[in-house]
DNA sequence: TAGCTATGTTAACAGAATGTTATAGGGATT
DNA sequence: AATCCCTATAACATTCTGTTAACATAGCTA
């Protein structure tokens, strides 16, 4: 998916913010739209199905909030990513108490280059969700991503979210080395932080239940899943 | 590729959920065609060679698996995707166990919208397949940066980081001579100071493990990859 | 050819990156 | 409250990479 073929709905009230934002994006290649105020804002995100919306929190009309809560309900939006922009002094706990189905939400002010970075992450994260949407069968290993389920041959396997969530997201493309940034991004999101050897822990369960040699470590880099036998 | 260029072949003994599937596959604007039993399936994937086919596990005459066998060794199918349809409350260790060569199975029974949002992701599968421009080739190497792995020939090669870079580097431009600072810049960084010997031994190394003819020094100046024989 | 400079070669070392294990805390369940 | 299991971390072990030093060689030039 190239730069130029992601959509993203910009909303505020501001005319400044929505040119200073706006511009960032476009520099980035993003296909960018605006609107200024909530009941806009829907109607746009239903014509133009964006990949992520970024919403102003404080607008007239109708707030981020419940146009979010809107979007949410528009078919084939769901999987649309939605990111609410607060002023920094407001209350966090206002946007945190609704549970609006937002996936993020950002500070204003913020630096031009912090929020395109942001908002790469976040679109990393919508790919990743995006790939990891179908059931694979890989050799002998079969995971069902509806039940948290995998097999190998007629083995069940168990495991626990983040071990799954990780094997998930490596066996989405067998062969493909995973970023540890990347890794961290969709598995533990991109606000957490977490410990230098978290990865590696969870790789070495992984490896204990399923398999030494189906995960394959490129040091600097990150990991990748591969078939039994196939080395690297 | 439009949608309606897609051709999906839906096997299942149960007329009722041929219906209902194909109504809402078709609504999504694919091209639809049915089978009732497994043989009747082979015959007309030979014929109609669809670009996904949903299999139903429990048939009468030829069961999914054989089919899905039987399908996977017709010419010019081997790319096709093939999901399995199983309901829910079957053994998965069933499938499982085969390595019949599916790439994804669905649980029966399943909501249009996800089915359809399923099924989308697998043809985002098939496509992401067919892109393998991701590939650099230049001669008989090839590099696979997803991968983080390079080919010469069928042999594959692992090289540590900077060794890839550098590789990459090089490769990205055959016959160009790229010069010793440029290479410092975007392998190491301008800010990193390295010792003058450095690059050279990084080149050694990918002289011994890729061919010493490959990379060509310019005294003075730099190096350049050039492509067996040639000298650019 | 002597002398100079740029590059080639090798092995060894230092430290970065990862592997491993045990453990503590938190959340859920009973 | 007792228990279980998941998750993350600390602390230590291990592996591997990148860099360097030291010396070798090649090519140029006066």
């Amino acid at each position: 998916m190239n730069n130029s073929d992601i959509k993203i709905l910009l909303v505020d009230d501001e005319p400044d913010i929505l040119e200073i934002v706006g511009y960032n994006l476009k520099n980035e290649g993003y296909k960018v739209y605006t609107s200024t105020n909530g009941i806009e804002a829907v109607k746009s995100a239903k014509k133009i199905m964006p990949d992520l919306i970024l919403l102003d929190i404080m607008m007239p009309e109708m707030d981020g909030i419940e146009a979010c809560e809107k979007i949410r309900t528009i078919k084939n939006l769901e999987n649309t990513l939605i990111a609410f922009l607060t002023a920094r002094n407001e209350d966090y706990s206002k946007v945190a108490g609704f549970d609006a189905g937002a996936d993020d939400y950002i500070t204003k002010p913020i630096k031009p280059k912090v929020l395109v970075s942001k908002v790469k992450s976040l679109l990393r994260r919508l790919k990743a969700k995006n790939e990891t949407d179908a059931n694979i069968i890989v050799g002998n290993i079969t995971i069902n991503r509806d039940e948290y389920v995998i097999f190998k041959g007629k083995e069940r396997i168990f495991l626990p979210r983040k071990e799954f969530e990780l094997f998930s997201l490596l066996t989405s493309k067998p062969g493909k080395v995973f970023k540890r940034e990347t890794i961290l991004d969709s598995v533990w999101g991109n606000e957490v932080v977490v410990g230098g050897r978290t990865i590696d822990v969870h790789i070495r369960k992984l490896r204990e239940k399923i398999g030494d040699n189906y995960f394959k470590t490129i040091k600097g880099v990150g990991y990748k899943f591969v078939i039994e036998g196939t080395d690297y």
